[in-house]
RNA sequence: UGGGGUGUAGCCAAGCGGUAAGGCAACGGGUUUUGAUCCCGUGAUUCGCAGGUUCGAAUCCUGCCACCCCAGCCA
């Protein structure tokens, strides 16, 4: 299902033709480089199969790289929790971990080669100063008046600030580049600034650490780094990047490519928001399974196989997009309807009794894990005289068009009996709470009566043998397409019923359940165990995704008719 | 506003001077003991717009328009 015969986008295009022009030796090298400061989000995926995916098909090796030069933002449970994802989506590293950090002796190295070449200075302006002093878009920045200082203060001064004799903010490096350049990023950008934090890697060893333009350019040429991809946003740092290639004694030649991130509808992803959500307790946490992040995919049930496909489909350019939520969907879809087992389970459990049934009677039916692939086996499922069956599939006064059942009417019971409704029962405020049912003892399932045709056939549990089991309903996040765009803020546009919880009752065969399966509910859609809330005596389900229904698109339509035509 | 990018169907996306791939969605139809799955069929006289070059232009040239990114001691 991965990957067939898909045009070849430009990142793979180009890496083509430097292979067959012989650059780098025919080397293929790139890297994934996160920074530790929060979960990996679906966003990343594209990202991850990238780097991981193109250096694989074109025989060369990615590093996973920690970008861990701000320790005020990072942590080590952020860098696990990336290992795992990276690792969970399919994609193997092997020795080739690494971080900024292991290269900061190499780094400061590099700045002070450029502090003798004259080619960067210690600055003593103040942030606000240096904001000041950059100019805008339309004028030029104005030199700072330490720009000139001679090689030996500036050494001697970056020594003081290695060795933390000055306070954070009294002192920065910067890059002697040019103040009037149209490019901002070229308008002398800072290098080191002071912090004393402790870092998650290096401890106390250094109180100065160097900024992301400087760090990640010279990573990726310390470690020989052939392509180095990376996201629109850094298209104008491009410049910059080759700077220092040009203005350093390097060994390598990295090469900065740059493709569009996507976005996804009725979802966010931007690190900080999603931070926002998990702290101020608009969700569980990172990984609450209705967040973009692949630890609350994993946990609710995607498979990684979905993901790359979907990644695959979205393609790579340079476009900017926001893709229907539909397209991931279909992907996790396709995957599960090919590999998960079936079993029944409803969600909204409605009484039925079957009056002219045994009232001591039970039966063990076959029921197909699969229909389309026998090769998956059966399994055995309880017939009683009381049994549920899902609330939806009953209607009092149906349309036309409602296959289920009805007063009066008849239905399937899937796997077992043809059954009639003869009576409703309701309660004091005329809900209905049972429904009293006849069956056709000569409709069971492969029997010859059993092939009479049917309005429709339903789902359902024997009652005595139900497990009654916690199932959480996700729905999405949020209720509009483009909730970054919205009034009000992303906040705002948080879907109230993304989570709803139900007391289901499941076919018993579903007590062995354990976390990391995935079972079609059938006529519902697809579920999975919890894996933090699953012991001995609990298991919680939690829907991964529906089936495509369009009786509910029928309904819709219905609705909306009906709406329009008052 | 200076700089850097991007415009092909509802959403993605091939195309690289020779006459508009594919996927998703949508809509029809068929199979079906899941309103699922599966199968079959239906969309661009036109590629942001306007000119130009050419026998021939989504592809080349000129101008215009729209949208995105950049003024952290974040990445």
């Amino acid at each position: 299902m991965e990957t067939e015969n898909r045009p070849q986008d430009f990142l793979r295009q180009l890496v083509a033709a430097d292979i067959a022009a012989g650059k780098h030796g025919g080397r293929v090298q790139t890297r994934f480089p996160p920074e530790p400061n929060g979960f990996l989000h679906i966003g990343h995926a594209k990202a991850i199969c990238l780097d991981f995916g193109i250096a694989e098909e074109f025989g060369g090796t990615c590093y996973l790289r920690f970008d861990d030069t701000n320790p005020e933002k990072e942590e080590v449970r952020y860098v696990e929790a990336i290992k795992e994802d990276v690792r969970w989506l399919g994609f193997d590293w092997e020795d080739r971990l690494a971080h900024a950090s292991d290269y900061f002796e190499q780094l400061h190295d590099y700045a002070v080669h450029l502090i003798e070449a004259g080619k960067a200075y210690v600055d003593s302006l103040s942030a606000a100063e240096i904001r000041a002093y950059r100019g805008t878009f339309t004028k030029p920045g104005l030199e700072s008046p330490y720009r000139d200082r001679s090689i030996p203060e500036n050494l001697e001064l970056f020594a003081a600030m290695r060795r933390g004799e000055f306070e954070e903010g009294e002192h920065v490096l910067r890059a002697r580049i040019d103040m009037a350049s149209p490019n901002m990023n070229l308008r002398d950008p800072t290098l080191y600034r002071i912090r004393k934090v402790p870092h998650q890697r290096t401890g106390d060893a250094w109180c100065i650490y160097p900024m992301y333009d400087f760090a990640h350019t010279l990573s990726d040429e310390l470690e020989g780094t052939t392509h180095s991809f990376c996201t629109l946003e850094f298209e104008d740092h491009r410049p910059l990047y080759e700077w220092f290639l040009d203005n350093l004694p390097v060994r390598n030649r990295p090469k900065q490519t740059e493709f569009s991130r996507f976005n996804l509808m009725f979802t966010i992803m931007s690190k900080r928001k999603l931070a926002r959500l998990v702290d101020e307790g608009h969700v569980d946490g990172w990984d609450d399974p209705r967040m973009p992040t692949l630890s609350g995919m994993r946990r609710r049930g995607y498979p990684a196989a979905a993901i790359r496909e979907f990644v695959g489909r979205i393609g790579v350019t340079k476009k900017d997009n926001l893709i229907e939520l539909g397209a991931l969907e279909t992907c996790v879809r396709e995957n599960l309807n090919a590999s998960a087992p079936r079993r029944f389970g409803v969600l909204r459990p409605l009484k039925v009794v079957i009056e002219n049934y045994p009232e001591d009677g039970e039966e063990w039916l076959t029921a197909a894990n699969h229909p389309n692939r026998p090769e998956m086996g059966s399994r055995r499922v309880p017939f009683t005289r009381e049994i549920y069956i899902e609330r939806d599939d009953f209607m009092e006064n149906p349309p036309r068009k409602f296959r289920r059942l009805r007063p009066g009417g008849e239905v399937r019971l899937r796997y077992a009996y043809i059954v009639k409704c003869e009576e409703v029962i309701k309660d004091a405020s005329g809900d209905v709470v049972e429904l009293r049912c006849s069956y056709d003892p000569l409709t069971r399932s492969g029997m010859e009566q059993a092939q009479r045709k049917v309005k429709g056939t339903v789902h359902w549990v024997s009652a005595r043998h139900a497990l009654r089991r916690e199932v959480r309903l996700y729905d999405r996040l949020f209720s509009t397409p483009n909730p970054d765009q919205g009034p009000g803020g992303f906040l705002a546009h948080l879907n109230p019923d993304s989570l709803e919880s139900v007391d289901a009752a499941l076919e018993p065969s579903l007590a062995e359940a354990s976390p990391g399966e995935r079972y079609q509910f059938e006529r519902s859609g697809y579920f999975t165990p919890d894996p933090f809330l699953h012991s001995a005596g609990r298991t919680v389900f939690l829907r991964t995704i529906t089936l495509s229904d369009s009786w509910a698109k029928i309904e819709r339509q219905a609705m909306r008719e009906a709406a329009a035509s008052k």
